[in-house]
DNA sequence: GCCGTTTTCGGCCCGACTGTTTTCAGTCG
């Protein structure tokens, strides 16, 4: 049977929610099926594969119920229950929910009455006033809805890399300061968590005079359309399709907004679950005790509120942080200046690589380098291409290439230099340099270039064959992924973790802003296996390796510590790990 | 439907905004 993925299956959980709820079922059962398709789609391992090995229940708000119908829908295609509850469905109920402003509801109601099929239908029938006639809508929601068909025409995508949306975040930013009852404007949501990509832009604003700001907010030249504005909340949709929401609050309960703002939902709801078992209260005005609301101007004083260690944004996801916050176990997340060095570094040597070429000379990096008072650096160019050239040919370059490092090692004092190459694991698993070629450098990060569509099986035996190979000190992004191009390769992650640690291999956590990879969940993973990381730019470019801090963001996403992060070290210890 | 060292039953976050209403339901974050 075909291989139903993760995204699938999170449509269908959303599919019953949206049933249950368009036809009034039970509030609660609605909010478990949504949760599950969250945690569906956020799982770090494919279910079928769980399903196979018997651990579905490893997957929060999966219960005894939904693995039952999982189990139904790994072995037969189909699940009996689910066809149930939409039988009596309009079909093309579903395809409606795409429209910004359309829940099952409204959904439901049009897709019955109008008897349409999909959002063309839909299109039309607002075009012919159709919808206005409806019970519960007008001329009003009848001109909203085909505003939301088109902005979901034009959509280019749904979601950004962190530098386009923080980018976009900064032309809000500065435009809202000009106001002069703004007393600060912050980026929250995903984008202050730092969640890989991001979907829209949050921003709070402290303020005296919230509906001073929001008028000024409603007046941004590159807003499209304004989806709502109200005293102290709006929400508005750029020409570049974004939609930013904004949120003010006085200055003196700044705090409760920043917490509440920065999300995610999952943690909020949790903490005001335990609030609510201590008889307190949590909204974004503050924290009501005893019927008495407590304003706090920052976090800080709102976790202590609760009798919690401050929680950092990046692991603010209820994947255990709250209880570690309780108890006073959360980790020490290394931090940006913790990092002394960055070795995957490409530069513009000739050495006919099979990938790109870097776009400086050494000393231009070494220059860099010493402006980010990093204490060492890798060179790390591809490898001359395994296709075209000879063995021969391939160790003469790296022979010419290892002159002129060493010569620069000779004349470079204040900062250490490695002469590695990122090496690539051909699709046999073999490696794309021969080992007299591997013995003239200080040691290689390989990585899987090509034929990423390889099976499971494949995939990890060639991770598994590089971790063997002594000279590969590094796994450079080990899963492959493009974000918003190109899926992870599946690999058996337990196995490829054990290892590394088994070999000393380092997995990088790749910080160029379209890879972040390992993936913050696997980061997570990895610690668990003792699993040694280490974090660089793969700068093609100088400015490049300022991409550093998104990187350091996976990191702290995955709970590292400066422990955990090999590129922490000083030089002395940090160079014991080479062949040098 | 899910979940749990105060529970295997009885809970399940909290609020803003809008359009279509005569006080609120639906949607969103």
């Amino acid at each position: 049977m075909r291989f139903i993925t993760n995204k699938e299956i999170a449509q269908l959980l959303r599919a019953v929610s949206a049933a249950y709820s368009a036809t009034g079922g039970d509030r609660f059962k609605i909010i478990a099926y949504d949760n599950a398709a969250d945690s569906v789609e956020h799982a770090t391992s494919e279910l079928k594969d769980l399903w196979e090995e018997n651990k579905l229940d490893s997957v929060p708000g999966l219960g005894k119920s939904i693995q039952s119908h999982l189990d139904e829908l790994f072995k037969t295609g189909n699940v009996k229950h689910f066809d149930e509850v939409m039988k009596n469905l309009p079909p093309g109920m579903f395809e409606l929910l795409n429209i910004g402003g359309l829940g099952p509801k409204s959904a439901y109601k049009l897709a019955k009455e109008l008897q349409v099929k999909n959002v063309k239908d839909l299109e039309n029938a607002a075009k012919k006033g159709k919808i206005r006639n409806l019970a519960g809508f007008g001329p009003k929601s009848e001109q909203d809805i085909l505003s939301a068909i088109e902005e979901l025409n034009l959509k280019p995508q749904t979601r950004y890399t962190l530098p386009f949306a923080y980018g976009v975040a900064d032309n809000v930013l500065s435009y809202l300061r000009q106001h002069k009852d703004c007393d600060r404007a912050e980026p929250l949501g995903s984008l202050r968590r730092m969640v890989a990509t991001v979907g829209d832009i949050d921003i709070a604003v402290a303020s005296e005079n919230p509906k001073g700001i929001i008028e000024h907010f409603k007046k941004f030249p590159q807003i499209k359309r304004i989806l709502d504005a109200g005293e102290r909340k709006s929400s508005v949709l750029l020409f570049n399709g974004i939609q930013v929401d904004l949120l003010v609050q006085p200055t003196h309960a700044f705090g409760a907004l920043l917490q509440h703002f920065t999300g995610s939902k999952n943690h909020n709801v949790h903490l005001r679950e335990i609030a609510l078992k201590n008889k307190m209260s949590v909204s974004d005005y503050g924290i009501t005790i005893k019927g008495k609301l407590n304003e706090y101007k920052n976090e800080h004083q709102f976790y202590r509120a609760l009798n919690m260690d401050y929680i950092e944004p990046e692991m603010r996801e209820d994947t255990g942080e709250i209880e570690a916050a309780t108890k006073g176990t959360l980790p020490k997340l290394v931090k940006v200046e913790d990092i002394k060095g960055d070795i995957h570094l490409h530069s513009s040597f000739a050495i006919e690589p099979s990938h790109d070429l870097g776009q400086n000379s050494f000393e231009e990096i070494i220059e860099k380098a010493k402006s980010l008072n990093y204490e060492y650096i890798g060179l790390s160019d591809h490898s001359p291409g395994f296709s075209t050239h000879s063995k021969q040919q391939i160790v003469d370059l790296i022979k010419q290439r290892t002159d002129k490092i060493e010569q620069l090692k000779n004349s470079t004092k204040q900062i250490g230099i490695l002469n590695l190459l990122e090496i690539d694991i051909l699709n046999t698993g073999e490696i794309s340099v021969p080992e007299e070629g591997l013995k003239l450098l200080d040691g290689a990060i390989a990585g899987i270039h090509s034929s990423h569509r390889q099976d499971k099986k494949s995939i990890t035996k060639r991770l598994l064959n590089a971790c063997e190979n002594p000279h590969v000190k590094v796994i450079s992004h080990p899963t492959g992924r493009l974000l918003l191009q190109r899926e992870s390769y599946d690999a058996n992650w337990p196995a490829v973790f054990e290892a590394c640690k088994n070999t000393h291999t380092m997995l990088e956590i790749n910080a160029w802003p379209s890879r972040l990879d390992l993936p913050d969940a696997l980061v997570r993973e990895a610690i668990k296996y003792k699993v040694k990381l280490i974090i660089n730019s793969d700068a093609h470019e100088v400015s490049q390796m300022e991409n550093m801090p998104f990187g350091v963001s996976v990191a702290r996403r995955g709970w590292a510590t400066k422990e955990n992060i090999a590129n922490t070290l000083p030089w002395v210890e940090f160079k014991k790990m080479f062949d040098v």
